[in-house]
DNA sequence: CGACTATGTGATTAAACAATCACATAGATA
DNA sequence: TATCTATGTGATTGTTTAATCACATAGTCG
């Protein structure tokens, strides 16, 4: 199995998608969908202690879903692929679905 | 922070999204890409203890990413949001961007 | 009924993850 | 040079997740 080349391509998807699977990191890239923001900026924004924040960014330069600018003291994070926006509305559309499922579980009791 | 209602949308996206965030779960998605298939010949085609696949299928469930139909014994599962088959596409993509910029700096060396 | 099959679940253990604190580094500025 | 600020990182600790085994349940078929 893992050394199933489709499966290798899975392992590293999943990689991908770990560094979006976090409330704080979901805050980061909502944060991004407009462009570049530094890291103290984005800490502040979203009420997480900077050392915090820069371990999650870490995470997610790694996995290729930001990328970096530095300008002087500040380091900017921007996203690498903007696609990932997508999950939030896809995220959201399973949610409404989940909920529309357990209202009709609910009534047929 | 955990009162904030922007902030439980993140929490609760995280949860669909980790749902997601998996190898066994990215394969059994993109297995179901073509409609329902029972839990006996997912654990089969992916090579997966059946108690194990089950519980992945229980987490995605929970999530919404997948729902089910009885039939008999068997239990089939197929894609709550069709949606997701996205996440493999905008992953890969990431990947292939995650690739280039460690051959950029790899060359500028 | 009794054996069989598909599915799911409790309990356990190992591994991965997240948050925090203290501290290091690099660039800016007085 | 001395100091300050933004960022990142080592070490620690508590929490969460995943895999496995044994077993329970429910439907099927002889």
């Amino acid at each position: 199995m893992s050394d199933d080349p489709k499966w290798q391509r899975y392992e590293m998807q999943a990689q991908v998608i770990t560094a979006l699977a976090h409330p704080i990191r979901l805050a980061i890239v909502d944060l991004l969908k407009d462009g570049e923001v530094c890291v103290c900026e984005i800490a502040d924004r979203i009420g997480v202690e900077r050392s915090n924040t820069s371990r999650h960014l870490a995470l997610m330069y790694k996995a290729g879903v930001v990328k970096t600018r530095k300008d002087g003291l500040q380091v900017f994070y921007s996203l690498q692929t903007p696609c990932v926006l997508n999950f939030l509305g896809c995220a959201t559309k399973t949610l409404e679905q989940n909920l529309k499922r357990q209202s009709k579980a609910l009534a047929s009791r």
